[in-house]
DNA sequence: AGTTTGCACAACCAATTGGTTGTGAGACGT
DNA sequence: ACGTCTCACAACCAATTGGTTGTGCAAACT
């Protein structure tokens, strides 16, 4: 439905994959080919494929043409954009609490645990 | 196909779509009922209502029940969670590009607390 | 009591997503 | 020259997404 999408949404959508971002840990620990990072996933070359084309469109990632692999490097830029959306939205709303003095949502900031779950 | 979904997928795509952004954005101006939510939007009311459980979902708004109106209220420890992601994953990134790359291991061992171990 | 307002549930629809298998191109090893 | 390895394209499929209309409940207004 969505035929022209903005860069955030891109972006965002590209990092709500557990595979996707398992991915980009994976190449924030260094270059890969797509064989290595299919490698401990449990679906097939294609897929993965698949999942490496959506980070390139949100430009998490860029590809280079070295013989016949297609190593994969990380692209940090278009991380600094969604970090600035989120901090941008994380003022205005710590701002809305604190002037409303709401009920004792801090207390629950005592949670920071972001389990993940790959297949 | 992913029946169980993990917090930061459900935080993630719920932020990927440009009109959940906007009632985000309308919601850090202060609380508001549905109605009003939908008001700017060229879509039914229906429809905002379904963004609005998903964001409800993600957690990332609550909702109250006053007399025949449910106003949404924003919740801010969601974000957090996201923003903690980005940052860990910003940071790897960033030492990745001006260290040498082999002396990370040690440091990427400190900041992994989510655990994403693909297999 | 009857009407209007605020909201959500259900059924439907087209487009997208995330996976599969099948296939084939291009670079490498022998 | 031949086989192998790396990777992506195509066709297909089920499930999900993002919208619609139709409907109906519950609270509020008159």
């Amino acid at each position: 439905m969505a035929v022209i999408e903005d860069e955030l949404s891109l972006v965002f959508s590209a990092l709500a994959d557990p595979t996707r971002r398992a991915i980009l840990e994976r190449l924030a620990h260094g270059d890969a080919t797509v064989n290595q990072i299919a490698e401990p996933f449990a679906m097939t070359q294609q897929a993965v494929s698949k999942h490496l084309k959506v980070l390139e469109r949100a430009r998490l990632i860029s590809r280079t043409r070295t013989a016949q692999s297609r190593p994969c490097v990380l692209d940090t830029e278009r991380l600094d954009a969604v970090a600035g959306w989120i901090e941008r939205h994380r003022r205005i709303w710590a701002g809305r609490h604190d002037r409303l003095d709401r009920h004792l949502a801090a207390l629950q900031a005592t949670q920071r645990r972001d389990g993940e779950t790959p297949r």
